[in-house]
This record gives C-alpha cells, sequence and structure tokens, in this order.
DNA sequence: AAATCAAGTTTGGCCTGCCTAAATCCGCGC
DNA sequence: GCGCGGATTTAGGCAGGCCAAACTTGATTT
C-alpha cells in the first residue's frame, strides 16, 4: 500500500461515487462507476486500481470492489462535507443544475476551517428563517432590478 | 487565434497574476510572473505564447507582454469574482491563509448565478452589521465548545 | 460441456502542465 | 562594443487522467 499525498480531487470524486453506489444498491461495479462519473470503463479501472494500492478500496480482479476502513472514513468525511455545501447552496436558491455543478468543483478545495464556518452559516439561516426571508426578498429585488 | 474552449483554471491564473502585475508595476514580466505563479521561467514563456495564441495577451518576443481587450475583459471579470469571494470568506472570519487558498481553490468554479448570489449575501451582511454581529457571536460559541 | 455475451481488463496512445538543464539570444547600460 | 540579466529555445521527463481497441473472464444459456 503505497503512502498518500491527500486524495486528488478525482481520487475523492471515485470514492464519493462509490460510497454512493453502495448505499443505493449494495454494491459498486466498473459499469456503474463508470456512468456516473462519466468517463469510460478502462479509466474506471485503471483508477479502480490505483485506489486499492493506496487502500482506499479493496479489490478482487474480476470480482468485486468494496471501501477499506480507511475509504469508508475519508467517503464519509465526502459526503459530510458535500451536504453541508447543498444546505449552504439551498440558501442561496440557485437552480438545482448550476448548484450540482458548482458543488462539484468547489468541494475538494475547501479547507476543514471553511467548512465548519459555512456550516455555521447554514444553521444560523435555518435557526433564523426570518433573516433567512429578508435576504431572500432582497435577492428577489435586486434581480427583477437587473431585468429591467 | 485559436478558438477558445473556456480558459481552463490555469489560464485564469495566468490572466489574473498578469492582471495584477500590469496594475501594480505598468507591466509584466516572466521573471514575476514565475515568482508569483511558482513556477519556472520556461514554463512561464511557454504558457505565454499559448495565451497569446488564443487571444488573450500580445506578446512580442524579448519585448513585453499586454492584455488584449478580451484578456483585460477575462482578466476583469476574474478580479471581480476574485473580490466578491474575498468578502464573502471576511464574513467567515477565516485566518487569511486559509481564506487565500481556499478561495484560489474554488474561484474557478463557481458559476455567475452563485456568483451573485453570493455578492447579494454579502451586500445583505455589509448592510446589516447587526446580523452579521449575531452571527458572529454564535460562531464564536459553538468554537468555544469544541475546544472543551 | 460449448457457446455466448456483458462486464472487466490490458495495451498503447494522447494531452495538459509542470519540471530540469543547457544553450542561445536580445536589449540595455557602461 | 562588451557584458549581464532576463527571455527564449530545445530536448527530455514525469504525473495525472482520459480514450479506443483488443482481449479475458465469469456467468448464463442452451
Amino acid at each position: 500500500m503505497k503512502a498518500d499525498p491527500w486524495p486528488s480531487a478525482t481520487t475523492e470524486d471515485y470514492l464519493e461515487r462509490i460510497h454512493e453506489l453502495i448505499l443505493e444498491k449494495g454494491y459498486a461495479r466498473a459499469v456503474e462507476i463508470a456512468a456516473a462519473l462519466r468517463i469510460r470503463q478502462p479509466s474506471v479501472t485503471a483508477m479502480v486500481q490505483k485506489l486499492a494500492e493506496s487502500g482506499y478500496l479493496n479489490y478482487e480482479k474480476y470480482r468485486g470492489i468494496t471501501l477499506t476502513e480507511k475509504g469508508a472514513r475519508v467517503a464519509a468525511a465526502i459526503r459530510e462535507r458535500h451536504m453541508i455545501l447543498e444546505r449552504f447552496f439551498v440558501l442561496l436558491n440557485l437552480p438545482p443544475t448550476t448548484r450540482d455543478k458548482d458543488i462539484e468543483g468547489i468541494e475538494h478545495c475547501l479547507s476543514p476551517e471553511t467548512l465548519a464556518s459555512l456550516a455555521g452559516l447554514v444553521d444560523f439561516f435555518e435557526s433564523r428563517p426570518d433573516v433567512l426571508r429578508e435576504f431572500a426578498r432582497l435577492r428577489q429585488r435586486t434581480v427583477r432590478k437587473r431585468e429591467d
């Protein structure tokens, strides 16, 4: 097992999807990983082998893929992060497509401190719907203004 | 001039720094670009030539580098985006190092809609220091709690 | 058991961006 | 006109990720 120079963005994407697939269907197969990440199967095989190398996955050729303890830990953190971002973007009230695309982009770049702060912001707004409503109203106005 | 398949993150970084250097010192030279981006000079020359190819820069060997109209437009947008993010991160009250690192990471991944919404959020807080203070107080508390 | 087929894998190749080292080139100041 | 620092070229390399084409495997079907 090779040392880990901090999971790359791509690594995180793979782990995230694999984790999701396992949660959803109980297993993760190359075809589905490929489909979910919109890449080809050979790329998946190659990457899966590297992830196994690095100790994130248990992998047996032609058999199957599971998360190691380490992989599961990382995947859980990624999921947590993703959820914080989802909640935050809901506050911003953006079309789901935009939201998802942006989250995919930024989720690999945020430090734990920032994430924590962001979570705090979300908590704040979720516990203060009055403030949130006020912000939303303000947004509405400026959007209307831009459309003039 | 080659067609532009949307400026890559690296392209944006170059344009951003070059723009900054020009604003600061009136010109942008390879040594300084290299220093600012923490890469080597030959890499800069290569990239600068590609950016000229793509119509972002006016480039004359051994002479100098300036932004084209197109380059300037893009750079200005990048700068605007960066400033919105700075203001936002200030609200989150994070150590400058973390802030800068995270901004560098995410700035290439945000859609205009998200940016606009974020700007709205910043405006909201900046126009409502009372609300901001309340949020800050809440943050303080949870941080203290974590330290127990 | 043989055939078949989908899924998995291997191979070879490509592209982006970065690096190094060594050589050369240019403009400017003395 | 010489020299120096900055700029550029050349040649060679590396890592991360991606792909298409060809091949292999496990499972199902007959």
